[in-house]
DNA sequence: AGTATTTATGCAAACGTTTGCACAAATGTT
DNA sequence: AACATTTGTGCAAACGTTTGCATAAATACT
């Protein structure tokens, strides 16, 4: 099928390129009469401008790019389903690159960005990432950077999170609101920026209650969290924990298999309040409180920062969601 | 940062556009020391060809487009997982377009991915889709079409799915030789063709056994699915279900609810199977048994049958994942 | 009627590649 | 020594747009 260009429209309708192009951006020079013409013909001949072409000429296109970790996952869908409806409603399109947690994917990933001359970048850090040159050096190149969830520590950056000091600080608040005194606090992968601010601020507020017994355990994954809280709810234990913080989902899985498994009745035997966006906790009999963390609305505001950056209206720096305590039948 | 072109390398090296094309991709005619000395120059200043060129000239690209209702879901996470994963490995890059279910929305992603003169489109059908005609007027742009889970009826199309037909048959022999008399079969959309094959399929086995009470149930969402179970195991009902099976993670967790609400012990009380990738089943106590319905496996056959696709040797037809039962303490 | 201004259109270069063809120099063949 | 072939390089067109500038025709101003 013969590919339908300004120069076979203008060919048609005995005018020239530059005239056809114009008249279909209803520029002020061209008539009335012309530009209906044009419209018409392109209409019926269902003509789409070749991108390439726009892209190569104008050195703009409408690309953004999206490196993370996996698409699969207890929150980056929802985060790429909002940046995605973003992008829908905005004329941009999306390109999605996974690391696996591969520095040297990551490094590719941005490499493909660049080449393909991409007007942004959504990056979520993978949990092997030590050096950030490789984003220095990409910022040369002009194109913005929004880094989100797992972010860099440096402030040179920008970065949209959920409010992790905030979250971490309201969990242990509610915790101890209702009188706890043998806390479990189970977090992330040590090694992640987002882990640290998490169990700093959570401990933080629990450390000036004294008389409040608190264990902290690191996990990298649901099954290892499932290990870990086992020897604390194991029968031969006598003294339990009265309440479970979960940093995330994937916490919250192992714990919940551990509790399950040992017929620890929620919220009588031990309460427990986790971090997620909501869809887990909502899951399980009873549904689990938890504090928000949307990926959907740090997805949306990611978007905005972006639109931001790329219209050269934007301060660097780190912005956050909102905590919002959902409230289960589990604290 | 002035960017660094054919041009600008053939300056510095007094050669020719041509030849510097040439001689980095290592075309014979070249001598061995003037490829040498383009490939030196090109690496030190870091030289990357510019995608829209390449694409204008070739008429070719490297894009690839996924239209699909949601990329949050139960299933589609991980296809777009495998899908992603093969792209990077062939150098394809994967554009991905929500249609939110809605058929205005898939048409516009369609003329997206025909402005953008993609190389290939994977389509999974919003549930509102009532006409294929933007489709065919797709197909005389040359892109192929591979569409998956949701797919057109007529075989004139490609497509890939889990194999429904075999799974639900699988499912009702499953239940049979386990001796249930009292069958609870709960299907999703009516209006989805794979809702039909599954539940043409399941009733073809269950109708042979005369002595079998079955009881058939269409539901359109989680919180309805919980509703409709919701009127077969009320207390007041005295015969209750000896076995349900759930067709979808979707109804599986509305299931799930009800039967942890009015404290249902499975599978001493009654049984479960259901169809799913196996994050969900996984994460109750005991483990649900399952028949596997993997969106990874099947985004790495969509994957294969795109590259036969746009490589023309491809025949146009469907292929199917095998179903694999995946053993819980349910059944 | 002559000049100035407006209106509408076209020319041609540019974006950065790829590639058929031409050509000059070097080498091989009689 | 004359010719044929090989080897290495460059020219220029093409891909489909956009846009500054030139220009022709129509209109307005003295």
């Amino acid at each position: 099928m013969e590919t339908i260009t300004l120069k076979r429209i203008a060919g048609v309708l005995n005018l020239s390129i530059s005239t056809v192009s114009r008249a279909l951006k209803n520029h002020a020079d061209i008539s009335a009469e012309t530009k209906r013409r044009v419209h018409e013909l392109a209409e019926t001949l269902d003509y789409e401008p070749n991108i390439n072409a726009v892209s190569l000429r104008s050195k703009k296109n409408m690309l953004l790019g999206l490196i993370l970790p996996s698409v699969s996952g207890f929150f980056y869908d929802s985060f790429i389903s909002a940046v995605e409806e973003e992008c829908s409603l905005n004329g941009y399109m999306l390109i999605v690159l996974q690391t696996s947690n591969d520095a040297q994917k990551e490094i590719n990933s941005l490499k493909i960005c660049r080449q393909n001359r991409m007007s942004g970048v959504f990056v979520c850090l993978s949990a092997q990432t030590s050096s950030m040159s490789a984003f220095d050096k990409f910022r040369e190149a002009e194109i913005p950077l929004v880094f989100f969830d797992k972010v860099p520590d440096d402030n040179k950056y920008n970065k949209v999170c959920t409010d992790d000091e905030e979250s971490a600080k309201l969990a242990a608040e509610l915790i101890l609101s209702k009188n706890k005194k043998n806390i479990l606090a189970i977090f992330g992968d040590e090694n992640l920026s987002i882990t640290k601010i998490r169990f700093k601020a959570f401990q933080k507020i629990v450390a000036l209650q004294k008389e409040v017994i608190i264990h902290n355990e690191f996990c990298s994954s649901s099954k290892n969290a499932r290990e870990v809280s086992q020897k604390y709810f194991h029968s031969k234990i006598k003294i339990k924990p009265d309440a479970v913080f979960c940093m995330s989902d994937e916490i919250l899985i192992g714990v919940m298999k551990t509790l399950q498994l040992h017929q620890i009745k929620i919220p009588e035997n031990t309460s427990i309040l986790t971090m997620s966006d909501g869809f887990l906790p909502k899951i399980y009999t009873p549904e689990i409180t938890y504090i928000e963390t949307s990926g959907y609305k740090l997805g949306k505001l990611a978007f905005t920062k972006m639109l931001n950056c790329v219209n050269g209206i934007n301060d660097v720096n780190e912005v956050f969601t909102r905590s919002i305590l959902v409230d289960g039948k589990t604290l």
